[in-house]
DNA sequence: GTCTATAGCGAGATAGAC
DNA sequence: GTCTATCTCGCTATAGAC
């Protein structure tokens, strides 16, 4: 244990650790960790530079700090079994969820796409929360699906590109949509096409299995 | 224009910068823009590091210049309207060349993944191309979506999810897939999977245009 | 806990010989 | 065109006063 995490064991909620982690969660999703630097970080915090050193030991252990935070949200947000109702009740529920997480925490999907692109040891946290969420699916669509290209691994990482591609693309689909695509209205709009395409592709799902109900 | 660019003009070809190019785009896309220094890329390259300011002037226009080919070669993947056939054969091909330049250009999607984090100029370039792939879309989907969630972009924005996401977590999906994800046999049954897909979302389609064939 | 001051290094970029 | 040498700057991180 470092000295920096014996530290934030007894000063967990200490109002500069805060202003710290806010203001590097959205530095970091603004522009990537690489570009930018201790001290964007604090002066966004407003806080002196030296401390970040002081409760995080350094640069990278504050990223790492962060990862986990997100990682723990992201693994509550799912925890919810949702283990009552028909395949078809569950899966829209399974997505709503994630679309509400993707919506109340917008600079954790930046941060994850960048940790995607350095392959830093950060990946291997978002290993474990992906392994999470294919259990989910797995659960819910594992006695639907076959092998080969209707295995259940290929349904998750559809549902999962379908659902994050867009906040991902955010910043670049104001030319094609009107207005800002995370209005309000424009997020409304994507939820109901999302369990649009959930429902055609159960439909498709009881096609191939006339014996099974899936609701 | 620049110096620089004027020298493109005459010396395009030139061993030295090629070798640039192409370390570059490798790193770029294993690291990011900013995590990468002009010593890494001439090191990579085999060449002296000067040489790079000299054939791009800056570290930020060898990534313009980069992301200009890109583009480029996009767009002409792009350029085939596949004007014959049915609405459906049409949308299988147009998946089937997508998926086809994502395999032929791996660094692309993950150098524009790190572009859309940076909110730097090279967005304008970005949208310019997504334009060019939504009009496509457009021509063939146009007449059989409506208003609201059924509308054309939503359409867009999920088919690119779909064959984006998976290239993009490629590199933590070794937990679920079995081997590499990128294997032969990996990527045709993700196309196999893709491909059944767009048959649910056209037969979705078809049953809201029941006086339309889509084929 | 929070600050000032600064060490030490590697970054991007330039000058000029060849 | 390609090289060596070097400049300047901003970076991460530390030392130590308060």
């Amino acid at each position: 244990m470092s000295k920096a995490e014996a530290r934030e064991g007894k000063k967990e909620g200490n109002a500069s650790a805060e202003k710290i982690l806010q203001a590097a969660k959205e530095l970091f999703a603004e522009r990537g960790f690489a570009a930018v630097s201790v001290r964007d970080i604090s002066e966004r915090a407003g806080v002196n530079k030296a401390l970040l050193f002081y409760y995080f030991d350094t640069k990278a252990g504050l990223l790492h700090r962060i990862l986990e935070q997100y990682y723990q949200a992201h693994a509550a947000a799912l925890a919810p079994p949702a283990s009552e109702g028909s395949t078809r009740v569950r899966m829209h529920a399974l997505v709503t969820s994630y679309l509400d997480f993707m919506e109340d925490h917008h600079p954790y999907l930046q941060i994850v796409q960048h940790e995607l692109q350095s392959n830093t040891e950060g990946l291997s946290m978002l290993r474990s929360g992906m392994r999470l969420l294919f259990t989910r699916v797995e659960e819910l669509l594992g006695p639907i699906t076959s092998d080969g290209h209707l295995h259940v691994r290929q349904f998750y990482i559809s549902f999962a590109g379908l659902v994050i591609t867009y906040f991902n693309y955010a910043p670049v689909l104001d030319v094609i949509w009107e207005g800002d695509p995370l209005s309000a209205s424009n997020r409304r709009e994507r939820r109901q096409h999302l369990h649009w395409m959930v429902d055609r592709i159960l439909d498709g799902l009881q096609t191939c299995n006339p014996d099974q109900d899936i609701g």
